[in-house]
DNA sequence: AAGCAATAG
DNA sequence: GGTTCTATTGCTT
């Protein structure tokens, strides 16, 4: 308690996700920040009382800057939820418009995953088998959905715009995202207050409209939610449904109420309802099968169940954190942040069979899906530093099939060939790593029944300015595209920033086209004026002052260096990082560019003493092993008794 | 750091 | 429920 005295309340934030019982203190900060009556939550049990009681006292003396007062206050919060409709469906009519009005699914393997609305009136739901799917309506036109690029590619186009607009864009899954608006919203409210809400408002009854001047955050909220859904429909020819409320929770519990393509706005007086009217406990987010189940052991079901539960009993079973953000849930509080999510932090690729059981098979596999990997992995410019391998087994006897893996670093020789042109030579020495992996999970002498393999990237480092390492900025420098940032067309202006938008110079809340990511071109013209590409960005620049020495540190991407295995870039002059356009790169100011710099050559090296130091037998003899194998084709060399 | 479980879409 | 193909977080060692 001690140390943490002298941290900001942001660093209070990020503590708080690595250790639970911060997050008491992390919230009890929160209340004191708007210390209004919030601070008295309802607490129906005396020992969690204490709780609350200690971590208060201690925050009260621990914090005492100037940060507390910039905490937006959590009960004025406006967050967003976005659902894009049968986003497969929806991507694969856009690439072959013929589908439009076809009922349409997407096939993985024999699973239909999810399929177009005019399906879904035949009776077609999501998971459903191709068998069951095609006897309930026989013209169904199937598309095969195994190959994910192309929807990966639409969702982070749709994430794009929404950080376009706003920093604060959390994805779940491929199809969601959530965004906290509520600094757009004070901004906007002084100068363009509304008098109605866009879309629905969630209610028990049918009178609604005369309530947006007691919710006028919410109702201008609702307006910047259809304005965000007619971008991500004009620009990029999706529909979606939104949720617009007072946090995550609620913004994704209401976005559904409505659907296809439409919108709903929940007002704190409805909050008991909607909680109240969910089906059962599992509809809870963050409450899975395995809860549920623990729940329903106390003799759980409904959402008022574990509402009217005693908190004592239910932090007896489930230890005081969890116990306490269950029941907060149950209640429909959650006061958890968007966190900006940014570049992934890891990237698989699967493929599931029926049945693999012999090496050779295995390894084409894995050379297949690891071909796919690199070249990912490639366009994102990040390097790697850990390798996983998963595999699900079969066994007859239990079914009980779940995955297993086993993990290493990559040797930064071959992380490098990764990101450089030669991948192929990193594939090479990676199916080597992974067969010594496999081998650690599967006795290859007795017979084996693999029904999955997966392999993966992960610990992905970027030779960036590490401010943050999501959400960062240079993936707004790259070329054509950023981690996982397709070419887009500069887009026209809709009219996000027209009708009710605050305008003038504090645009970088508002302003769409100036937070898109820009093609070379239009970057070496236009100023980039962006900052708050992550939380913790520098300085805005809103000039395009040409750099007094951009020459200098811009030197020619890379070409020449790869080929020769060993770490010898220590020694050579500074590059770029390969994701770093260096046209764009020197329109920079020049002491930004020079603190970039700064950070990048910081991280240039990348000796890891600990991993070379730490088990010089083993890891020398990886080497030897890795070299040769790059070469010799032998399955044998992979499978020795160690 | 490794491996897995849980959760999500 | 698990099925697909991902991705994240937190627990345990």
């Amino acid at each position: 308690m001690v140390l943490l005295k002298s941290f900001p309340v942001g660093v209070f934030c990020v503590l708080a996700h690595c250790f639970n019982f911060i997050t008491i203190k992390c919230q009890t900060i929160h209340n004191f920040a708007m210390e209004s009556s919030e601070d008295e939550m309802e607490v129906d049990d005396t020992e969690w009382k204490q709780h609350l009681t200690d971590s208060h006292l201690t925050c009260r003396v621990s914090v005492s800057g100037p940060s507390l007062s910039k905490r937006p206050t959590p009960a004025h919060r406006v967050i967003l939820h976005f659902d894009l409709d049968c986003f497969y469906a929806q991507v694969e009519m856009i690439r072959n418009p013929a589908l439009r009005d076809v009922p349409l699914g997407i096939q993985q393997k024999y699973i239909v995953v999810t399929c177009n609305y005019v399906a879904r009136q035949q009776g077609v739901t999501k998971l459903m088998s191709v068998t069951d799917a095609k006897q309930k309506c026989p013209q169904l036109v199937l598309v095969k959905g195994e190959d994910l690029t192309h929807y990966r590619v639409m969702s982070y186009q749709v994430t794009d715009l929404l950080l376009s607009f706003c920093p604060l864009v959390e994805r779940l899954g491929f199809d969601e995202n959530f965004v906290d608006i509520t600094e757009i919203i004070q901004k906007r409210l002084t100068c363009t207050p509304v008098s109605s809400f866009k879309g629905y408002v969630y209610s028990t009854s049918k009178a609604a409209e005369i309530k947006a001047s007691f919710h006028p955050e919410l109702a201008l909220g609702s307006h910047v939610a259809a304005e965000l859904r007619e971008a991500i429909r004009d620009r990029l020819g999706l529909t979606s449904c939104a949720g617009v409320a007072t946090s995550k929770l609620l913004a994704k519990l209401v976005s559904g109420t409505f659907k296809p393509n439409q919108q709903t706005t929940l007002l704190p007086e409805n909050v008991d309802h909607i909680m109240g009217s969910l089906g059962g406990l599992r509809k809870i987010p963050g409450v899975g099968h395995q809860t549920a189940k623990r729940l329903q052991a106390l003799g759980l079901v409904s959402v008022s169940d574990l509402q009217l539960f005693p908190l004592t009993a239910l932090i007896r079973e489930l230890g005081s954190p969890c116990a306490a953000h269950l029941k907060n849930l149950s209640l429909g509080v959650d006061d958890s942040p968007v966190n900006p999510t940014g570049a992934p932090q890891s990237l698989s690729d699967e493929d599931s069979f029926k049945k693999m059981s012999c090496v050779k098979e295995v390894m084409d596999k894995i050379q297949q899906l690891l071909g796919s990997l690199v070249e990912r992995m490639r366009k994102d410019g990040r390097q790697p530093q850990t390798f996983r391998l998963s595999v699900r087994k079969y066994s007859a006897s239990n079914k009980w099939c779940s995955r297993e893996s086993r993990q290493c670093p990559i040797p930064n020789h071959v992380g490098h060939k990764i990101t450089s042109a030669s991948s192929d030579d990193a594939s090479a020495q990676l199916l080597s790593l992974a067969m010594k992996l496999f081998s650690k999970m599967v006795d290859t002498a007795a017979p084996f029944h693999l029904t999955l393999i997966n392999v993966c990237f992960s610990n992905l480092q970027s030779r960036a300015p590490a401010a943050s390492t999501r959400g960062s900025i240079t993936s707004f420098f790259a070329p054509s595209a950023c981690p996982q940032n397709p070419s887009q067309s500069p887009v026209a202006h809709s009219n996000i920033d027209s009708s009710t938008s605050v305008n003038g110079a504090e645009d970088r809340l508002c302003s769409l086209s100036v937070m898109s990511p820009l093609p070379p071109e239009n970057a070496a013209k236009s100023p980039i004026v962006r900052d708050a590409a992550s939380p913790k960005a520098g300085p805005t620049q809103s000039t395009s002052s040409v750099p007094a020495d951009a020459s200098r540190p811009v030197t020619a991407s890379r070409s020449s260096t790869c080929s020769d295995g060993g770490d010898a870039d220590i020694t050579a002059t500074y590059r770029l990082p390969p994701n770093v356009d260096p046209q764009v790169f020197s329109q920079l100011p020049a002491n930004l560019q020079t603190e970039l710099i700064r950070e990048w050559e910081q991280r240039r090296p990348i000796p890891k003493i600990p991993i070379l130091s730490r088990k010089p037998g083993r890891e020398a003899k990886d080497k030897k092993g890795t070299r040769r194998r790059s070469q010799a084709n032998s399955l044998l060399d992979y499978f020795k008794p160690a």
